[in-house]
DNA sequence: ACCCTGTTTCGAAGACTGTCAAGATAGGCG
DNA sequence: CGCCTATCTTGACAGTCTTCGAAACAGGGT
């Protein structure tokens, strides 16, 4: 959540280099995308408005703590957002810091 | 190389869920970034033309081969390319590859 | 041919990650 | 209250990652 803030300042990568601050702050996020078992939550996440615990564990072979940790990673990053509503947690997107990420792969016109 | 081609499939995160093929081949592209040396690497790269490993060394407090592992590892991924001219190595910014994470990231105006 | 500088590869040490089983916690229902 | 299901936390293990120093390789200059 600081670091949603702190990377609101954040312009494209072309357009002049990160300092290591601003690196510490934006490579926990794209760590977090580098798992293809968090990336393939991710999107089911953002594929919806939102999406339940038990939604997305049958959609993968792993255990049901390990969906909890990587979505715990995904949480952690401040990627996505969870919500317990009764017996079961509801997951969702949080599209600025996706957004923000994506701003900053956004290239111009560079080759 | 491979990649590129695979990736040109990608729609935005959004649209649709990613397969665990899909998820597989991009993820090792966000793992490549997950990394703050390589996010400053890369960066650094991508705000000028081309530039030498001896310009992009001194900036961290990290072993000559440290870095170049880490160009490696961004050279794997599929985002920088090198060329060997005389004495010295240039590295520049592969700007599809990047784009296209770019646009996997990004979401319509959802939330 | 030799040496010198820039870059990569190799091999090893320590920290971190993904995964599971087992146990803990949260909430609904009888 | 006690039980059941859904989810998370803990502890452990194997595999991977970051980092370094030492050694190898590439080119240029003397």
């Amino acid at each position: 959540m600081a670091d949603q803030q702190a990377l609101a300042c954040c312009s494209p990568l072309a357009a002049r280099p990160l300092d290591a601050d601003q690196a510490a702050v934006v490579a926990p996020m794209f760590k977090a995308l580098g798992d293809p078992v968090r990336l393939r939550l991710l999107s089911m996440i953002a594929s919806v408005p939102e999406i339940c615990v038990c939604d997305l564990t049958p959609a993968f072979d792993l255990s049901g703590p390990t969906i909890s940790h990587h979505l715990k990673v995904l949480r952690e990053a401040g990627l996505v957002d969870s919500e317990r509503r009764g017996t079961w947690v509801w997951y969702q997107v949080r599209p600025e810091a996706i957004r923000q990420l994506g701003v900053l792969l956004d290239l111009p016109a560079v080759g």
